[in-house]
DNA sequence: TTTTGTTGATTGGTCTTACATTTAATGTTA
DNA sequence: TAACATTAAATGTAAGACCAATCAACAAAA
C-alpha cells in the first residue's frame, strides 16, 4: 500500500489562531497595540464570536496577549516572556513527575555558571540592583512567602544579568519551583539560611572576578540543595494533605 | 485602616478551571481516563457551556488534556509532558527575543554535561537505543527536515538516557529550536556535519566513560555550534521573507 | 460467513442572540 | 472643583440550536 498521509483536520479556531498569531509575530500587531474587538474579528474571519473567543482565549493562556474590559478594553499584544516557561515546568512539576533531587542538581550545574557570567557582564545599574538585594535580606518580615522572596532575590537579579535569556528563563523557574517546595515545607528560619549569605557571591560579581563569583555560588548551593532534598519527604506529606 | 486584601474578582471559567486542573493534579482524574462530558461539567458546576468550554481548552493548551469526538469521545486526561516547556521556548524564540548565539552558549554548556550523566547511567536498552540512532545516520533521505532528524536523534536519546527530567526537557528545547533555525536556513550538507560525528560521543557512553563523554560532546559542540551562529544572519532574513 | 452499507446516538465544534459585567469617558450637580 | 451619576463600548456569561465527526449496532448483500 502506498506510503498515506494521514489527515489532521484542524478546527477553525485554530487556523483564526494561527493567524492572529503569525500577525504577532510578524510584528503587524506590536506590542502594546489592540487586537481589534471580538465583533470585528468576527466579520473579518466570518466566523461565529465563539471561534475568535476560542482563538483570542488561546493567545491569552500562551502570553501573546492580556485581555481587559471595558471601553478602551480589547486584547492588547504583550511583550512575550519567558514567564510561561516557569509556568509550564510547574505543571509538571505539581503533577509529580519529578524529583527535587533533581531540581536541586540542575541549580547546582546551571547557577555557578549564570553567577560567572553575571560577573563578566555586570555594569553600574547591576551592580546597584545586586546591593540593594543584599541590603534587602536583613530586613525583618512576617511571612514565610516574604522570606523566601527576600532570599531569592539575589538569585533573581543575577539571573537577570547574565546576559543570556535561556539561562536567565531556566534560572528563574527552576528558583520559582524552590519556591513552591520551601513555602509548602515551611521550615523554621533555622533551615532557611541567614542573611547574609549571598555576601561572598556578591562581593565576587562586584569586583568582576568570575572565576571567583562561579566558585562561591557552588559552594552556596552544595549547602542550600542538600537541605532542599531533605525537604522532598515533607513536601510529598503537605501535598497529599492539602487535598 | 486594617490592611484590606483587594480582591482579585477573576472569570467564572478561571475557576472552573481551577478545580478540574487540581482534580487533575490530585489524581481524581487518572491519566487515559476521560473528562465528564461538556453537558455533564455544565450542570455540575451549573454554568453556562461556554464556560466549561473556555476551562477545557485552556487544558488542551496546556497539556492537561486531549479532546476526541464523537461517542467514545471528551476529553482524555494525557500524560503530563515537558513538551510545553518547548513550545514556550520556541514562541519566545519565534517572536524575536534572543539570539542565537544565546542558543548556542546553552547548548554548549548543557549538553556535555547530559551526555556525562548518561555514561553514568546507561543501561543494555539504552544503549541499544544509542547505537541505532547512530546506524540511522547513514541511511540516505530526500529532505532537508528529515536529514535534520536523522542527526538530532543521537542527541534526543543521550538526553532521554540522563536521568534528569529538567535537563532532558531543557536539551530537548534547545534541539527544537535548532531545528527551526537549521530548516530554515537550509544550508548544503556540507554545514550539516558528516554522519559519523557522534561516534566519538557513543562510544565513550558505551563504555561507561563519563569524562570522556562530556569531553566528546563539548568537541562536538564546538564545532557545530559555530556553525550555528553564522547561520543568525541568513535566517533572520529568511525569517521575514516567510512573511 | 464475511464484507459492505445504513442508521442512530453521543460528543465535541460552531452559530446565533441575548443579557450581564466591567470600566473609561462624559456629563451633572452641589 | 470635586464628588457623583450616566452612558457606551468592550469583554464575560447564558441558553439553545444545529453542524460534524465517530463509534456501535444492525441490516443487507456478496
Amino acid at each position: 500500500m502506498p506510503n498515506f498521509k494521514p489527515l489532521k483536520q484542524s478546527r477553525v479556531s485554530e487556523e483564526v489562531l494561527r493567524q492572529l498569531k503569525e500577525a504577532i509575530i510578524l510584528g503587524e500587531f506590536k506590542s502594546g497595540q489592540k487586537l481589534p474587538s471580538e465583533r470585528e474579528l468576527t466579520e473579518a474571519f466570518r466566523v461565529s464570536r465563539s471561534v475568535i473567543r476560542e482563538a483570542i482565549r488561546a493567545l491569552e493562556i500562551t502570553g501573546f496577549v492580556g485581555l481587559r474590559h471595558g471601553p478602551a478594553g480589547g486584547a492588547f499584544v504583550k511583550d512575550l516572556s519567558f514567564d510561561h516557561v516557569g509556568d509550564a515546568f510547574l505543571d509538571v512539576f505539581l503533577a509529580n513527575k519529578v524529583a527535587i533531587r533533581e531540581l536541586a542538581n540542575v541549580r547546582y550545574y546551571i547557577e555557578p555558571e549564570v553567577a560567572r557570567l553575571a560577573a563578566l557582564q555586570a555594569n553600574a545599574s547591576g551592580k546597584k540592583r545586586l546591593v540593594e538585594a543584599q541590603e534587602a535580606e536583613f530586613i525583618e518580615v512576617s511571612t514565610t512567602s516574604d522570606r523566601i522572596d527576600q532570599l531569592q532575590k539575589v538569585h533573581l537579579v543575577i539571573a537577570e544579568l547574565c546576559a543570556n535569556h535561556f539561562f536567565e528563563a531556566i534560572a528563574k523557574s527552576m528558583l520559582k519551583l524552590t519556591y513552591e517546595i520551601v513555602e509548602a515545607v515551611d521550615p523554621d528560619h533555622r533551615a532557611l539560611h541567614m542573611p547574609g549569605e549571598h555576601c561572598d557571591i556578591i562581593e565576587a560579581i562586584l569586583h568582576r572576578n568570575a572565576e571567583a563569583a562561579k566558585e562561591a555560588m557552588a559552594c552556596h548551593l552544595e549547602k542550600f540543595c542538600q537541605s532542599l532534598i531533605k525537604m522532598e519527604k515533607v513536601y510529598r506529606q503537605k501535598a497529599k494533605v492539602t487535598a
